[in-house]
RNA sequence: GAGGGUGUAGCUCAGCCUGGUAGAGCAGCGGACUUUUAAUCCGUCGGUCCCGAGUUCGAAUCUCGGCACCCUCACCA
């Protein structure tokens, strides 16, 4: 809070409030609080006996009537207030829920006695704690009806709209803390990815692999293409990146006898961002040693049909153990059949009427659906040409594939996959095989090179690529990493290996069409930078 | 990067086409009310119409420039 900033009108007021529930007692913003449940329980706990044994005791109960309502204490923000002159309603609402909260006059009489005064100070937002019967009202609605009430956090921000709640994008992303506890759907979705991460990581070491940690700091960024963050570390004087894979330091991990791993955490590249990118994105890379592209493939396959089947009971616990049918916008996808799997030049010729290997056709083709690349097509190797159109966002092979269906695209040229082992049978194509799930990719998998010469040559490959033709900007990227190739001399089982986009997956499996809607903190412009001067708002 | 859209009270929005000096609901404030459910009833306060320039007697409205966000496309694993 910035001292001498005029404060809103609204928030003076509030803090009038704050200053009135202080002047009676209480600590406006809080102290511990024990024997808390969540507001779920509290309602849980409602007893219709003990509720109708009260009702026939009627006004007057017998002497050694001993009240069976069970007592509640809950915390909460207040979402709504109703003042009925000495009977003061409010809503609570906690993350499990919401609860009514009846406060009068009458019977709100323990703690320090002014709960009731409490509850004419209150402002809507604020977080209260309040104990109390669990009862119902009625017109049926389960109810505390509060014997104390307590000050927990004042709320000196007007709160959105009670019953339209916050619509502005925009103000959702920026200010998460309000978008939680207003839109209940916001705070489902961003707990429903937590809580898949943590099965996805369960699922991982039942497998037996071990999760590691690698550097996010790294000299070199490698292990894919993609434009990394630069940094700089002053104590050693030294430019960093910020990783954009961790896929070299878990190969190193293969390397030292670890067998096993996985890896969940964050890659960072310096690109564009929509609905599918943000410049930060989690991603889950796992290596086997002794397996290849069909193992991982196999293991993606049953992670993600498992976290589809959590999905699915988190969103519906009394659902029998039919299929596992998940909803995308208008797709309804079938995580329970086993995944579909389709050929990189089977697709290829499905989408165009002539094979791939037809490398004059397809330079051709590229030259007439791309007249701004028509110069450029002829320095393009054949690889590159052939995917160009493969890639092709409305023509090309995948926008042929059932979106409803997840689906493994493989055998995929080598040409185009420099870090993949070639098949043993047919060397012009890469043991690689990426997943797709709602037209989305969401995995590559790979058998893992390690054979240090041919990475070492590949390397080196690459770099040239870089020189001809590409852009600065492009070829900054590519590097040579001498430790990685002195690794893979020491020795590197033969291994599969997959990275999954567990935005995505979070995503595709939560029903959300972008992927600022899975993050909590989604990359945002800094606000008030306009030329005018920044404006302090905060 | 290109095209389109949005930006008005704390929040949700109308007004803009067709220029005449700012509206509603909720929230707030004052009052009434001990079973309400977006409580109700009476009264009332609240504006950098995103920012800047221009056209005009007059601009929330029209024009130009800028900023932010959203959508589509392009780029990019």
């Amino acid at each position: 809070m910035i001292p001498d900033e005029p404060t809103h009108e609204l928030e003076a007021q509030r803090r009038r409030n704050r200053d009135a529930a202080a002047s009676l007692g209480f600590e406006p913003y809080g102290r511990r609080t024990d024997g808390l449940i969540p507001i779920a329980r509290a309602r849980g706990m409602y007893d219709p006996g003990a509720d109708a044994a009260v009702q026939a005791a009627g006004r007057s109960p017998p002497a050694g009537f001993v009240d069976p309502r069970p007592r509640a204490r809950v915390a909460g923000r207040v979402m709504l207030h109703r003042d009925n002159g000495k009977l003061v309603w409010m809503n609570l609402r906690d993350d499990t829920g919401d609860v009514q909260v009846a406060v009068s006059q009458k019977d709100c009489t323990g703690g320090n006695g002014r709960g009731f005064d409490l509850a004419k100070a209150t402002d809507l937002g604020d977080v209260l704690t309040a104990a109390g019967r669990v009862t119902r009202t009625r017109t049926g609605e389960i109810t505390v009806w509060a014997e104390e009430l307590d000050a927990a956090a004042k709320c000196l921000v007007p709160p959105p709209e009670k019953h339209a709640g916050l619509h502005d994008i925009e103000i959702r992303y920026r200010r998460r803390y309000v978008d939680l506890w207003s839109n209940p759907e916001t705070l489902g979705v961003l707990t429903l990815r937590s809580r898949i991460v943590a099965r996805m990581r369960r699922f991982m070491e039942d497998r037996g692999f071990l999760e590691v940690e690698t550097p996010m700091l790294q000299t070199l960024a490698g292990g894919a293409a993609a434009r990394p963050f630069v940094t700089h570390m002053n104590a050693l004087g030294l430019p960093l990146f910020m990783r954009i894979a961790p896929e070299l330091y878990l190969k190193r991990l293969l390397v030292g006898g670890l067998p096993r791993v996985f890896e969940i955490n964050r890659n960072f590249r310096n690109e564009g961002l929509d609905k599918q990118h943000n410049p930060e994105f989690t991603m889950l890379e796992a290596y086997q040693a002794f397996g290849d592209v069909e193992t991982v493939m196999e293991l993606t396959e049953s992670l993600v049909r498992d976290a589809a089947a959590f999905v699915r009971s988190a969103r519906d616990p009394g659902a029998g153990d039919g299929g596992i049918v998940l909803p995308f916008g208008d797709l309804r996808i079938d995580y329970a059949r086993p995944f579909e799997r389709v050929g990189y030049g089977d697709l290829f010729a499905r989408a165009y009427g002539f094979e791939m290997t037809d490398v004059a056709r397809a330079r051709a083709e590229l030259a007439r659906m791309r007249p701004g690349l028509a110069a450029t097509v002829g320095r393009m190797d054949d690889a590159s040409v052939v995917n160009e159109l493969f890639e092709d966002k409305e023509r090309g092979g995948e926008a042929r594939l059932d979106p409803s269906r997840p689906t493994f695209i493989t055998g995929y040229p080598s040409a185009i996959s420099p870090l993949t082992r070639p098949s043993r049978v047919n060397p012009a194509i890469a043991d690689r095989a990426d997943l797709f799930i709602a037209g989305m990719e969401i995995a590559p998998h790979y058998t893992e090179l390690n054979d240090p010469d041919v990475q070492a040559a590949k390397f080196r490959e690459q770099l040239r690529g870089a020189d001809a033709g590409k852009s600065d900007e492009e070829s900054t990227f590519r590097t040579f990493d001498e430790d990685f190739i002195r690794a893979l001399k020491v020795g590197m089982p033969p291994a599969g290996g997959m990275g999954l986009g567990v935005d995505r997956l979070v995503m595709i499996l939560t029903d959300q069409r972008t992927i600022r809607d899975v993050i909590l903190f989604p990359l945002m412009r800094p606000e008030g930078a306009s030329p005018g001067g920044p404006s302090e708002r905060e």
